[in-house]
DNA sequence: ATAAAAAGTATTCTATGCCTAACTTTGACA
DNA sequence: TGTCAAAGTTAGGCATAGAATACTTTTTAT
């Protein structure tokens, strides 16, 4: 049916959630994804089946929940996207940390591939210039 | 009930399509609300109630629809967001067009007043910088 | 082997937002 | 001034998306 048909923000998000999960506890359980994401454990499985159907997840009933190489692929983008626009909102505009990542959490998903890697160009040139007297948190991150 | 809480991108969408009708046309009329968002003349109506409850417009039936001040700072707001950004995502990433329109408007709902004005000081600063060769865009704006 | 923890299932709920179709109001103009 | 078309409204239905609840089943660790 819709095998493989856009993401919406909310399956993006699990794909994210997943992968830092799987980043920092070598597996991804369903309570912590529930958890991470602030709902239910019930409700978890459901979304789980529909990643799995759309081949972004490997998916067996109680078994560990691993990305495929696409899901894994979206994620680490969407992963970090996030982090580069949380990034440039905190350390750059100074918009408080919290607003900061609630933003790079909406954007990041408004943005398409190649229009972020034409954001973080322009962010890079910028960057280059002796004269603007950017915060240093793009140079950090060179 | 919900009287004050925050609009959704879509009901924000209508604030912006009332904007530009009123403005093009000196009134709103259902019916070009309609055209203008691709749905059907029925749908607009109980939108309209919803925008009036929270009092965003100036709803009677078969009356004229206005923004009420509320309802058009923030008409204002997301316009000038959305020609702001698709400006930015167009003229100076150079992104396509459609892209650029769709990624305005999306990201036009992400980014809050006080964001949305630290970017546009954040361009501007780099807009004066001699050094950056940045896209006409900007300065033609100010 | 068994109890607790984790996961799954099925059903229900809520929220948005759209459509259709029938009906009403309005207003232009003959 | 009566009529009729255009604009507007209403009600009911439908789809989607996502989450909660109240279980049952499986797994794991003791």
């Amino acid at each position: 049916m819709d095998e493989h048909d856009q993401l919406s923000e909310n399956l993006e998000d699990y794909l994210e959630a997943i992968l830092e999960l799987q980043t920092k506890n070598t597996v991804a359980r369903s309570k912590d994804i529930a958890e991470r994401l602030n709902i239910k454990r019930g409700s978890v499985t459901g979304m789980l089946k529909k990643l799995a159907k759309k081949k972004f997840v490997n998916y067996e009933p109680y078994g560990y929940v691993t990305l495929t190489p696409e899901g894994k692929k979206i994620a680490s983008e969407i992963t970090h996207r996030h982090i580069f626009l949380k990034d440039f909102f905190f350390r750059v505009l100074k918009v408080d940390e919290e607003t900061a990542d609630k933003t790079a959490c909406q954007v990041e998903h408004a943005m398409n591939k190649q229009t972020f890697k034409k954001f973080r160009a322009f962010l890079s040139k910028i960057d280059a210039c002796p004269h603007c007297d950017i915060e240093p948190a793009l140079k950090q991150k060179k």
